[in-house]
DNA sequence: CTGAAAGCGCTAACAG
DNA sequence: CTGTTAGCGCTTTCAG
């Protein structure tokens, strides 16, 4: 613990390297950062000593003189929802050997908390921008087209982008939804999801959804919304209210895995007759559902894929060898699992 | 999206809206930090300039020149164990007005891949540390000896801090499970957790399991490790498995709540008595238990307060006045749920 | 209340 | 291969 090498209390800066080894903080700087040609032995010489002395590097220095940040900004609504980490994982393992590193920032599903945190990181001049959705206030929009650097909206591609975009249409996930329940036979559908007007996403698939549904006729019979709380318990709760007040319907379309997974459980433990009576889906594809009694019916948001897509597009390493302004629509499959009876055919 | 502001097409400065309204930089930057006296008529100025730019103040330059860096640097094994954004949660909500921000690094459980993480952090003049665990390597350490700023060390208490440290005795959680278990007559006890060789404070409550249990002479009857997938699957597997191996188990403790919940569906659905012919009981607390068929019961680990205790001692704003060598140890409570039987009294 | 000068610690661009 | 000279954009400090 007691040390007694002569460091100071703070901030070595290339110059106490510097003088340490004898060479010229240039050529410190360049040894350090493995630029330029530097002969083995002086190169050897300043690792030694930037080694014993603890040197670390100032980067804000170093950027403010380079004009560089090796900063990538990530804005995403939640971290609670795990949707949001296992996107974060694939962008981190895009960026792993690019030199760029993932800063993350939370909006909570409000755009003036974006705007404030987009600002604050924009203010530390990063190289690129991913953020969640199409959706943002007037400012963050301004800010961001004058940022001068490649900007990435994920998860959502059903409106107009900044920059590049790397996403699913949730529209058409919801409405797919639809018609593999209807194609499946079922025709009194409830709809169960959560009171967040600002999850757009969301709101797009229950568009979808009820559009899908139209074309043959159909309307959603009932809804169920639930805020705050444990979600696997909210969608028990919700699941046994709406079919108190509803017993007919036979088929229950989750927002999400995890109020679905509760849903399963309390008809499970109801005794309903799943999928025979009521069919069940849910919506992400969640890790979750695969230690469930059943495997709920669900649509893979393909999250780990759009990290990794997003993270190549702004390290300026996607195949399609563009620069910026890219679209890429991914296509999220849907997986009937066990809580959905095979489609009627004939 | 065509702007017909002149906005240069990166990195406005303070020069710009200096020319733009004509008032000095250093009267600008003033405005903008809201620091010193201006007059009302060139604040009004200088803010109507600054934000038809759409200028975003550098703070690269800011922070190099003030020497001070608002942001506090926190370091956590994972993202995808619901455990550790908890915890962000209460840094966050601690942080909020203190014109500090977190910016998270993961270090994978690996404390080689911490340590280049939190070099690279460090390397940005943090005003403050706060990092998952007492186990860093050396270089580590020295890193955090030398950085002259606030180090919050926390989950765990077992072992030497660097500095301040917050978080709860995970040997003491699994004594005091063990005791539970003991006083309410289970006496074959299985242990299933997961195989991480550096999850260090699973490995201390196995240990001072282990240690509550062989002060009543018991030791554990069977083991079951995991890796990787579904914590919730696992769960279920490894459960039907220790059972299918020693049918004889009374009482089986999980590592964590996602594979206790999943040994409690298991157990359900296979028709063991729950907790009469069986016991079972997990760790942490997640908010996930709640939806479950029966609330299995757990210890909370006590994680949104560790955060915030945390951040307010970065921020030197614990209630203890104390600057850095703090000690927080807090108190996990057994929630017994419905998974574990009355003790027996007399 | 406002401005001018002098760096913060590093790196780009040139010389040797 | 190595060193010198200017800044990067802002804030500190000190004069008005």
């Amino acid at each position: 613990m007691t040390d007694d090498s002569p460091v100071p209390p703070r901030g070595l800066t290339l110059r106490d390297v510097s003088e340490a080894c004898g060479v010229s903080e240039m050529t410190v700087s360049r040894v350090l950062r493995d630029r330029g040609d530097v002969s083995p032995a002086t190169r050897a010489r300043v690792l030694e000593a930037a080694k014993r002395l603890g040197y670390v590097p100032n980067k804000i220095a170093g950027a403010l003189a380079s004009q560089r940040v090796n900063l990538v900004t990530v804005i995403i609504p939640s971290l609670s929802n795990m949707v949001f980490p296992e996107v974060l994982g694939g962008i981190s393992a895009a960026l792993e050997d690019t030199g760029l590193q993932p800063v993350v920032g939370v909006s909570h599903y409000a755009a003036e908390r974006e705007e404030a945190v987009l600002y604050e990181m924009l203010s530390w001049r990063p190289s690129g921008v991913i953020l969640a959705g199409l959706e943002h206030t007037q400012a963050s929009r301004r800010m961001l087209e004058n940022a001068g650097i490649p900007v990435v909206e994920i998860m959502d591609v059903d409106g107009e982008a900044i920059d590049s975009v790397v996403g699913i249409s949730h529209q058409r996930a919801g409405r797919e939804m639809a018609d593999a329940i209807v194609a499946a036979g079922y025709r009194r559908i409830g709809f169960l999801g959560s009171k967040m007007p600002h999850d757009h996403r969301a709101r797009k698939r229950l568009e979808g959804f009820r559009e899908g549904l139209a074309r043959v006729g159909i309307e959603i019979a009932a809804t169920e919304f639930y805020s705050g709380g444990s979600a696997l318990a909210k969608g028990r709760q919700m699941t046994e209210a709406i079919l108190a007040r509803d017993p007919d319907l036979d088929f229950l379309y989750f927002s999400n895995d995890m109020i679905g997974a509760g849903g399963l459980l309390h008809c499970l433990e109801a005794g309903h007759d799943v999928p025979g009576g009521i069919g069940l889906a849910g919506f992400n594809g969640l890790e979750i559902l695969e230690g469930m009694p059943r495997r709920l019916a669900t649509m893979d948001a393909c999250r780990r894929e759009i990290g990794e897509r997003a993270a190549r597009i702004v390290a300026g390493r996607s195949p399609s060898g563009l620069i910026g302004g890219e679209r890429v629509e991914l296509a999220p499959v849907l997986q009937p699992g066990d809580t959905i009876r095979p489609a009627r055919t004939g």
